[in-house]
DNA sequence: TTTACAGTGAACCACATGGTTCACTATCAA
DNA sequence: TTGATAGTGAACCATGTGGTTCACTGTAAA
């Protein structure tokens, strides 16, 4: 459980950079060097190697160095558990906002009962 | 679009806090005060204020005080957005990986023609 | 009217983050 | 063998984060 919330901090974290989901929406399109990425985000190689680096410490993004090239892409983490953590709390928000939905109801149709007409 | 970016922004780094998200959760079960919610998580007023700040900013949830007690509860973000960013990804996940087993399949299939029964 | 309670803000701390430059290694190509 | 190329690591910088303490304000209760 300890590790589940582990995962979720470093996910979420990794994702709470806008740089770091263009990198996975490139790596969605093909696989990548990081010349490839540091230049598409005007960055040093630097730069972009230590936001790979926290993508592949969060699992989603695996990389492979041949030669002097680095290739990343897509790691084996599918993100579902993030997913059903968003989904849950989803429910939640809209369990109380129907609940409140309900009762602004409920309370204008008390309204119209109690004062038919002489509301300003 | 830079909006839409920046709100991504903030509420994945809220949610990349796990008492942060155990705020979430306890304020899904009912409304509390800063007081109740720094006992929960064993932590001074401020310290929580600060978590609170970050999940209002984030506009997860809305406070009011009244008296000397500010009370905090859900906001208005349903994370719509940010689901459908994780959705979107899952499937950019999924396909790749959907792809990823039809070519083992079918190398399973190749190497069954190729070779019948002498593997090792 | 005093006292206790809930929250707030400023200041501080250690550490993380997002970026850079610079010096370096390893590989590829001429 | 000489250059160019791709990446790496250390060091640095400004800013942000997660927490604290302390002094303070405003409200409630005795």
């Amino acid at each position: 459980m300890v590790h589940y919330q582990a995962r979720l901090d470093a996910t979420f974290a990794a994702l709470s950079d806008v740089t770091r989901r263009g990198v996975l929406e490139q790596l969605g399109d093909s696989d990548a060097s990081i010349t490839d990425l540091a230049q598409r985000f005007q960055m040093t190689l630097t730069g972009m190697k230590k936001h790979v680096s926290v993508l592949e410490q969060a699992g989603l993004v695996t990389t492979e160095k041949v030669g002097r090239v680095r290739t990343c892409k897509l790691g084996s983490h599918r993100l579902e558990e993030e997913a059903a953590w968003i989904e849950r709390h989803s429910q939640l928000w809209s369990a109380r906002f129907d609940a409140l939905d309900e009762l602004v109801e409920h309370l204008k149709r008390k309204e119209k009962a109690d004062a038919p007409s002489k509301r300003r």
